[in-house]
DNA sequence: CATGAATGAGAGTTCATTCAT
DNA sequence: GATGAATGAACTCTCATTCAT
């Protein structure tokens, strides 16, 4: 699956992969039109001629290294949720917990906002596409479960009240962020820069931690 | 707003209400079967036959009601936003800021579950369609500053802390509660009623409610 | 067929002419109605339901009285010819041939201005309706010989040379005025006033009449 | 005008011009099918599969060149009108102005008859379509004013008498022969040899020519 | 007679995918 | 590999005519 292989060389395409430099520039090239066509029209409003037409290759070369459009867009979510998921990579290791929720949900902003329009085309194929839905489920199971980790260490440390289920907490928590996200920089919901000053205090408060 | 324009009365182009009694029913028998359809199918692979079939009329028949596939789906999310938000009716005065929480919110996950369904093929049709967002951001809006109100007063009676801002607080609770039911109840997120609760006990506590 | 039925009455539509006072107004309304729409619209882009709507009758109504369009248009052409051939019944005896043409050129002219809008729709009906072409060449057919006896009087007196052909010349000046004026009057080539007198002055010069 | 837009080379919106060898042989008997069928059904009865299943390609191969029915038509007529009016470019010096309206009107008949069949389609499309009856208009704009230049000169040399609009006499003079053609050749008024010789006669005595 | 709903055979157009060169 | 033509199953919407009330 594309979640797996997201590097060049590997299988995600079930198209074989390119073997000289020429093939692999442009596969490349494929990729990056697709992905801009796609921000540009939304997936469903995308054909493949308008890749082809943006990468300036043939329409039949599409067709060279990738089996269908549900597979380059597999691809670039794959890319794109390296992508967002790079900031979970930094150590969490800080000052105190209120620190660190408020760091985290920074970062997440910040990767929301680079994405912003790819994010409105992940949630458009994941209402009709079961197999990018399981991708996403995965993706958001990782970020959850590390969420849940942090927490029940914090309650283990006396920092965070006991009575919160931290799996349940970190998923409800998540989902606010996410969503909030999501109708603010996706949807257009009226902008309002209160907004992640609110998401902060609301996390910590809900968390019981001391801000 | 569409339950203005969408309702029988109006005159959509090439459409009309029906003027008979047999018409009435016939309409009547069209949108029952096309919430039907969508929800077993969702928007996109819905045509316009599988309704008529579904509801036993000829194909052309459809066109004597509904200008097109959009203009059914808009009515059929009009009666269940209706359906949504008559939770909003009952008086919201209660014993205590954080009983009324609970109430609420389990009363839009009441209305979330019965509606779940419909809710993910709403949520299809908003990724695309901008005519729908836009019912939609209304909807949110005026349930968002309800409840700005509400934290509002609580303020200013001493029950919840002043330096919440009201909107985005309500915007953002708003979102995590719509979206872990979404994620649990349409995409079929791992099912825990734990998550009632921790919906209930965050709510409570990033607002600062006395529990 | 309805060219030798115009009158109400007769069974020009093959459905049962109305016998009613009801009925006959009815009928009346939606002939009137279909004229209307038919110089709007023409014939391809009229509907039933624009006829019966402008005559504010029912819908189903309509083929009480007429079997198809085609046959109001059939109808509604019928009396439009009787208008335009009515000018043929003045007598034609005058001063001098000239002034003969040049009046019955002039009629014509009148006739045609006031009835352009409906000529463009038979020209229409006529590039695809076999039996509406047949009804055409009939009308033109008596025009024609009418003019092509003249002609032969005035050879017959001297008053035109003898080796024109009556009917071939009859033939084409009817087909010089009638396309002049249809490409004036319906097309909007260009107007100019002056068209009229040209065709009086070469209809007149080439059948070698003294002005 | 349709020459330029219509041609390979033009981005007509959805179709575009072959870009191999192969692609233009497909053009082309799409071209020649669209014309056999046009003439065969009319314009109104014509299918496009009826053009492609003549051409004996898949259905979807004609969206490759033509982006409608309209499309194809309009080329269709502007390679014939390229054939109708290439004998216009005949050099018109000659014996005298009778010989040369004598030339002119059998070359344009045998254009015509050549091309009967398509002429009746012409008219029919004529009558509702806006975009088509203005190409005509150009077309017949560019002949008229040619024989009004003639008939000037003609004037200036004496040979034709002063009080004959040119402009005026050579609209109402083609409309004569155009029209009489018409009638006989594409609505099949009863065929006469006779003709030719009439409208050649009147064409020459109503500009006052010597003969 | 009047009314308006019901019918369903088309027709044009799209576009992912396959194929020939 | 690259190129672009070829394919044809869908799908939506129309509208003359028929029918039930």
């Amino acid at each position: 699956m594309a979640s797996e292989s997201g590097a060049p060389g590997g299988d995600a395409a079930g198209a074989g992969a390119p073997l000289t430099e020429r093939g692999a520039r442009t596969r490349e090239r494929l990729l990056t039109a697709a992905r801009e066509v796609f921000e540009e029209r939304g997936f469903l409003d995308t054909r493949v001629a308008h890749i082809t037409r943006h990468a300036k290759v043939a329409y039949g070369s599409f067709y060279t290294y990738f089996p269908s459009k549900e597979a380059v867009f597999l691809e670039v979510a794959d890319r794109l949720f390296a992508d967002m998921t790079q900031h979970d990579l930094v150590p969490l290791e800080g000052p105190s917990p209120a620190a660190r929720v408020r760091r985290a949900n920074r970062a997440y902003y910040e990767a929301y906002r680079r994405n912003a329009k790819m994010m409105a085309i992940i949630e458009q194929v994941s209402t009709f596409n079961v197999e990018f839905q399981e991708m996403r489920r995965k993706h958001r199971a990782v970020a959850v479960s590390r969420s849940a980790k942090a927490i029940r260490r914090w309650q283990a440390a006396g920092l965070a009240p006991a009575d919160i289920d931290p799996e349940m907490a970190s998923r409800a928590l998540a989902a606010m962020v996410d969503h909030s996200l999501y109708l603010w920089l996706v949807q257009g919901e009226e902008p309002d820069d209160r907004l992640l000053d609110t998401l902060d205090t609301l996390s910590i408060r809900a968390l019981g931690l001391d801000p």
